[in-house]
DNA sequence: ATAATTTAGTTAAACGTTTACCTTGGAGAT
DNA sequence: ATCTCCAAGGTAAACGTTTAACTAAATTAT
């Protein structure tokens, strides 16, 4: 038989509303005697409230939605792990959705955290979402996006990284260090932080009074993949240079070992930096020089801007930009 | 004004009942004009159906809770993304829940999901957990372990791989190639795989007449860091070896960096096979022979099967043994 | 023409809580 | 002794659905 708060109320003697108090801890017209009763009823009975029934009359359900494209792309674990970090010491639970930057999944997604109720959403959305959707412009829920805001949507924060100052810092200390005819092997154009990126590159070479040439950028996906590949184009292609700046860390890692297999030495006769700092970094050859975004700050803070606004909390700012730092490694000289 | 089932019963003109028909496509008895006027009350109203109320008379969540040690640990994104991808395909959602190998972390998750209702729970136990405790004992909602069983539970099912046969293949192999001295570098000792893979390691030694010898076993973490002490120490101990079979990947990746910076080849001075075939194996240099485990499948397999048991789907076996692939790189000559 | 069946819906109870408001008994004040 | 007030707890409505059981009308069978 299921043992309900009416099972506890009964054996303990006492109203339903005497058991509901005594769990939520709202207990400060309840003797002593008749709380411990309550409690040993419940520990020998083995009950456990249903919070599916306390959210129909609360309205929360103490649940976050967690959307991002791939979770098995090493750059999301570290985004989710700090969500559910900050969600579990406030307690909250969150919802894991894979989108594979499928704007139909995304939003067949957002329409399932509605019909459970969530109480907000922390949203990256797909890298070829283009602008807002009527789906989305419908979501009645806070929502808070993370590494990519969209266009035309109002959202409750946004959480993300200086992607233009972090591109600037990389392609900047490469000029320094001698890099001559640096490359820009990008991720997919659609997405704010590749365009972001790209811009870094360009002040970056147009303040040392470097010519940029759309040439020398070449835009892809963010995976190692892409990396090989564009090597093979552009060694097959003799496009000379000497310096690869990338949208990612997987594009480095691919470049990196593709030019190994074309026997050019990196960083002696290519130098690369990445974008990121991934777990991978430091345990490739040469280790990588990589732009760090502070990934797992970057979930908690979303969590923590989410469940601020949710519980009404004064929130002094909804954009936060956090900032990169150059790591260096030994993917340049 | 909120907008509930009984706003559009009322702007439809029909009761709530036959809305919800409509709504769950329960309607052969609703005529294509009744339906289609609901429907577009429905359209023009943005009505989103509150599942936590359907939750309250179904009885169901349609929701599944995922507990593993780390989301963030490279062995987890896979399974979480194979049971990610089998719950969307049945209509589930998944509530992920890390650990940490944390036993009352762990605890508090299962708690917390049974309120939650979720109609099942996967699991990765914990590899500091040595048997159940009373709060698993009582837990009354179905659970598919995954790679590792819990001594004393009796769950819906298991999903692992055979990790003895893998390790006796990757020893077989090491000393079929040659390789004279192989350490065994293990995760914790606790962990039921560390233990299944340091037998297939004794086996494959024993069954190729090398004595077995204790002191060539050192037992960790899985962690690219414990890869990196342990070599210095074994170094520093002047311990003789040619081979080293580490219980993951990332021991395995610790170990190849830090014998590099000894000065010692890999794979010519020393071979080296990893557990795992993580994403970054084909990444490090030299590329990491390894024993694959088809996580991905586990995670899938472990979500269909519970499923299943859900919706009373006949079951052939709920013990599946997955096979492992030797994946044969570099890091062994 | 009447009875039986089918179709297209409606009614109302139930799910397990929370919470605003009410009741009761006793302590303290006068 | 009476009044006031408070402490301790009870009552009952409400949350938004699903679904078994019912009804009324239309169709089919006899």
């Amino acid at each position: 038989m299921k043992i309900t708060i009416k099972t506890i109320a009964k054996l303990a003697g006492v109203s339903i509303a005497t058991v509901s108090k005594v769990v939520n801890g709202k207990d400060q017209n309840i003797t002593e005697g008749t709380r411990n009763r309550v409690l040993k009823v419940i520990k020998e009975n083995n009950y456990v409230p249903n919070r599916i029934a306390s959210s129909m009359v609360t309205k929360k359900t103490k649940t976050l939605g967690l959307v991002i494209p791939d979770i098995a792309n090493p750059f999301f674990p570290e985004i989710a792990r700090g969500v559910e970090d900050k969600a579990k010491d406030k307690g909250y639970n969150v919802i894991l959705c894979n989108t594979d930057n499928d704007i139909e999944k995304e939003e067949g997604y957002i329409e399932m955290l509605q019909e459970k109720m969530v109480d907000g959403i922390i949203f990256t959305s797909s890298s070829r979402r283009k602008n807002v959707s009527q789906s989305l412009l419908k979501l009645h829920i806070p929502v808070i996006t993370v590494d990519r805001n969209i266009e035309g949507l109002k959202t409750q924060g946004l959480v993300r990284v200086d992607n233009e100052i972090g591109a600037y810092d990389a392609v900047k200390y490469m000029i320094d260090r001698g890099y001559k005819k640096i490359l820009h092997i990008t991720g997919p154009i659609a997405s704010r932080p590749t365009r972001e990126r790209l811009k870094g590159y360009k002040r970056a070479l147009e303040s040392n009074n470097i010519a940029y040439d759309e040439k020398l950028v070449f835009e892809g996906s963010f995976s190692s993949d892409w990396g090989y590949e564009c090597i093979d184009k552009i060694i097959s292609n003799d496009i000379e240079f000497d310096g690869i700046f990338c949208g990612n860390d997987l594009i480095a890692m691919g470049v990196i070992k593709e030019l190994k297999n074309h026997k050019l030495k990196v960083p002696d006769d290519i130098g690369v930096v990445g974008f990121d700092d991934i777990y991978l970094a430091v345990m490739i050859e040469p280790e990588l020089t990589t732009v760090r975004q502070p990934t797992y700050e970057m979930g908690y803070k979303a969590a923590e801007l989410l469940i601020n606004t949710l519980e009404e909390k004064e929130i002094d700012q909804n954009d936060y930009m956090l900032k990169t730092t150059l790591i260096i490694r030994n993917s340049t000289k």
